[in-house]
RNA sequence: GCCGGUGUGGUGGAAUAGGCAGACACAAGGGACUUAAAAUCCCUCGGACCACAAAUCCGUGCCGGUUCAAGUCCGGCCACCGGCACCA
């Protein structure tokens, strides 16, 4: 019989949505097992070969799980609002919820063909109204805890499509659609106080399971450094307050640095003698876009203040003060002191106008570059600092300052708030009104969800208001408060909001009363495994994080965490090496893969492709290679024999089968699974034959990976009740694992002149004489004297010999 | 520039804790079966030396070190990938 994968994976798909095999259930006497991955965006090009990695990944996880006897939680659902969508029913004239509704399909049939585990009575939507009416909900929480509020923030402005552009659609400084020019317009926007939170953040990593490298990039996103804020006198009276984190090294202070945005140049308006200079300078900055910003010549520019002079509190000398586009409003102050013996951009300022460099701490050579890298340096040139250590001078220094009460330690994080508003269709709207006289005014709690109005036009208005500013009849509100006449808050969620807490209403996903009910919270708990993109990192990993402390923190969810266990997969790239895109035609559809090879070859070339974290190009022959597989696995049927007892001569290879492939399962280390079921299928055939108990071991171990044909030949040879329903993980007797005799290399001086066979367990004296014993190793040794004899147990013996 | 990661045969990749480098595949070459091809099965497959083999030597990006023993540890470089980018 011909190995026919379309009739078996299409039986058995059937059964297993008929049957609902893979809903978890409610019983609470079960370990549980909640695995989850990212949720995909469903675009309008449907899958490609990169998207099955995840999800067979976990898929493997889950089923293994299953087969151990845990209750597995394993979703689905769609992060269905977003920007594409919406530019492409922009163009093509059609309402989004239909795009959205058109391209789930697509991606629902595709990814149901794979045969993946998710438990489909779950699957959520971000669009849909019941889905996010909790998501505004939360914000409503947000608003009354007073995390969500409005702030006048720069937004990238597209001169020609007239409306707001998001980061990823500004490209090299242009629009990403007309190529025209972007500009930075001022509006108010919501904000989350994340940075609330940051302390939080980056202190409870230390409670979770995550790749270093995770944690290492939210760390330095989040960006904690202690320093010092210090109080500067000015001529013009008024204090100006700096932020630093190197307060020792204030004697080299030569001169200061006020961002060109910073207030006090409009107060200190009278006293400026150069007003215009400063005014085209200002003017010049805020022109700049972020990309001229940034990308642009790093040369440094800037303005002298004349007539206000800053003076250092260390020495009391008077120092001149700049602005200069290199000091940023949002961070610190928006002030610094420049300390151009120890800073690069500092001293890159003071020798392009000339400043005095002052070293301050001893070892550097200031002349030719900034001496920054000198914690272990002494301090030099700085009154009773001198002398002492850098660290020592930080606490001198601070000390001092908060005696005189002029600073005081601080410490500041990189990052910022969250800017929550978009000025968009096709988001959640933010249920808000905002009425004359009682201000902001959030929505009852029962008239949530605040749904989309549903209309012919949502193109974006001209003046950079969200296209939903145009509709009248849903505008135009009476004030919940005192009934005046009042508006809608037009702008939209961002897509992030809706993947800020879905894998929470997995656990209950049609609660009608709440984001999910108290007992499914209360056994479900937090995510068990979560697998994911490294470019979700910093975004989505950190903004989720925050929004569940913060449900944490008003007694709606009971973890503090919502990952117990973050993993990261590498991307599958084109046969070329490159990414996968349209543009380069290196895409490679799984429909296609799967109408020719079936799933399960599908699945397990995913899996064995390579190193489940890194990047792998897509190879066509290794797809062939792991149909042959399949193949030579669904063929063993032709050789097998009855037996309910694994037969001696293959005892070992099975035992330490069932044990590799169950650690490395566990450990993603998919690739050498599948190694090791290959080579025990290479024993099999060379053994001639296989029995029944046999077959049943391998079909299970290799049942979450191939889960089709394994479930065929299950049934067809009546090796058990059902598998995924009945059977269970293989044990393994780690004894059983143990070869006898094993071969050991015997070297002389660390290279290797012989391989002999003794038993496993030989003591040391044993080995050592068995390896001198050899011919070889005997007729190497004459003439020499024995120095050193080493003997590592199963692997080799060496001898050091003169 | 900073942070993180990665460099192993013709290719994808193995090598739990410093212990036989190249598992498992792919490709290639040779053979069997076949009228033939495909499929399948068997053999070879890092390099140098060599008629062949044995033996020997070289070999995990580069240079050096520690060790009886280094792909693995340490120091110094180089290249590539990802992220951030004037964060005081």
């Amino acid at each position: 019989m011909k190995y026919d994968h379309k009739s078996i994976e299409k039986k058995w798909q059937k059964v297993w949505d008929e049957t609902g095999v893979f809903n978890a259930t409610e019983d609470t006497n079960k370990k549980k097992f909640y695995a989850l991955i990212e949720f995909p965006y469903p675009s309008g090009q449907g899958l490609h070969v990169g998207h099955p990695r995840p999800y067979t990944a976990l898929d493997v996880v889950a089923r293994k799980r299953r087969l151990n006897g845990y209750n597995v939680l394993y979703p689905i659902g769609w992060d269905a609002f977003g920007l594409p969508t919406e530019n492409y029913a922009i163009k093509n004239h059609i309402h989004p919820e239909i795009v959205t509704e058109k391209n789930i399909a697509r991606f629902k049939q595709q990814i149901k063909s794979l045969g993946i585990s998710f438990d489909w009575s779950r699957e959520i939507n971000t669009t849909d109204p019941e889905y996010f009416k909790w998501t505004q909900w939360i914000f409503l929480q947000l608003l009354k805890h007073g995390l969500a509020y409005k702030k006048e923030m720069a937004v990238n402005w597209c001169t020609s499509c007239k409306c707001v552009l998001a980061n990823e659609e500004v490209v090299n400084g242009v629009c990403e659609r007309c190529s025209s020019e972007v500009v930075r317009k001022v509006k108010s926007q919501w904000m989350l106080k994340i940075t609330a939170y940051a302390e939080r953040l980056i202190n409870d990593l230390d409670t979770v399971d995550y790749p270093e490298r995770v944690k290492a990039q939210q760390r330095n996103w989040i960006g904690r450094s202690t320093g010092a804020e210090v109080d500067f006198d000015t001529t013009a009276g008024d204090k100006l307050t700096i932020y630093t984190t190197r307060p020792d090294t204030i004697f080299g202070a030569t001169y200061m640095v006020i961002s060109p945005e910073h207030p006090y140049l409009e107060k200190w308006k009278g006293l400026l003698k150069n007003n215009d200079e400063i005014s085209e300078y200002q003017a010049m900055a805020a022109r700049k876009s972020d990309f001229e910003r940034t990308e642009g010549n790093k040369e440094k520019t800037g303005v002298r203040l004349e007539g206000v002079e800053a003076i250092n509190p260390a020495n009391g000398k008077n120092i001149s003060i700049f602005i200069s586009d290199y000091v940023l409003v949002s961070y610190g102050t928006g002030a610094i002191m420049a300390v151009p013996g120890h800073d690069t951009r500092d001293w890159e300022f003071a020798k392009k106008f000339g400043l005095p460099i002052i070293e301050v701490v001893k070892g550097g050579n200031i002349e030719e570059a900034a001496f920054t890298d000198c914690a272990a340096g002494v301090m030099v040139n700085s009154d009773f600092l001198s002398g002492m250590t850098v660290e020592d001078a930080k606490k001198a220094i601070v000390d001092y300052l908060t005696e005189k009460g002029i600073g005081h330690e601080k410490v500041n994080y990189k990052l910022r708030d969250w800017i929550f508003s978009r000025q968009r269709y096709w988001g959640e709207p933010i249920p808000v009104i905002h009425c004359p006289k009682c201000g902001i005014v959030p929505l009852k709690e029962s008239d949530l969800p605040l749904k989309l109005p549903m209309v012919e036009s949502y193109e974006p208005t001209d003046n950079g208001e969200s296209p939903l500013a145009n509709i009248a009849d849903w505008v135009n509100v009476k004030c919940p408060c005192c009934g005046a006449d009042a508006k809608r808050e037009t702008d939209t969620m961002p897509q992030w909001a809706g993947s800020s807490w879905y894998f929470i209403r997995y656990m209950d996903p049609h609660n009608k009363e709440a984001l999910a009910g108290k007992e499914a919270l209360d056994y479900w708990k937090n995510v068990d495994w979560y697998n994911g993109g490294m470019e979700h990192t910093t975004l989505h990993l950190l903004y989720s994080r925050f929004w569940h402390k913060f449900l944490y923190d008003i007694g709606v969810v009971p973890t503090a965490e919502p990952y117990a266990k973050r993993t990261s997969h590498g991307m599958i790239l084109g046969s070329n090496g490159e990414k996968m895109s349209k543009s380069r035609g290196n895409v490679v559809n799984p429909d296609e893969i799967v109408e020719e090879f079936g799933a399960d070859t599908m699945r397990l070339y995913e899996m064995f492709i390579g190193d489940f974290e890194k990047a792998a190009p897509w190879q066509q022959n290794g797809v062939k290679g792991c149909r042959r597989f399949a193949d030579r696995y669904f063929n063993l049927q032709e050789i097998l024999i009855a037996g309910d007892k694994i037969r001696p001569e293959l005892e070992s290879a099975f035992h330490k089968t069932i044990k590799k492939v169950g650690y490395d399962i566990e450990n993603l280390k998919f690739n050498t699974a599948i190694a090791a079921l290959m080579a025990l299928m290479n024993d099999i055939y060379a053994a001639g034959s296989i029995n029944k108990e046999e077959l049943r071991i391998f079909t299970i171990l290799l049942n979450p990976f191939a889960p089709h044909i394994t479930e065929e030949v299950y049934s067809a040879n009546s090796l058990g009740k059902g598998l995924v329903a009945q059977a269970q993980w293989p044990e393994y007797d780690e004894s059983k694992c143990k070869e006898d005799t094993v071969e050991i290399a015997v070297q002389i001086n660390g290279k290797i002149k012989a391989r002999i066979n003794i038993a496993a367990d030989s003591d040391n004296d044993t080995a050592i004489s068995a390896a001198k014993a050899d011919e070889k190793v005997a007729a190497e040794l004459t003439g020499k004297t024995v120095i050193k004899e080493i003997y590592v147990k199963g692997k080799l013996v060496n001898i050091v010999a003169k």
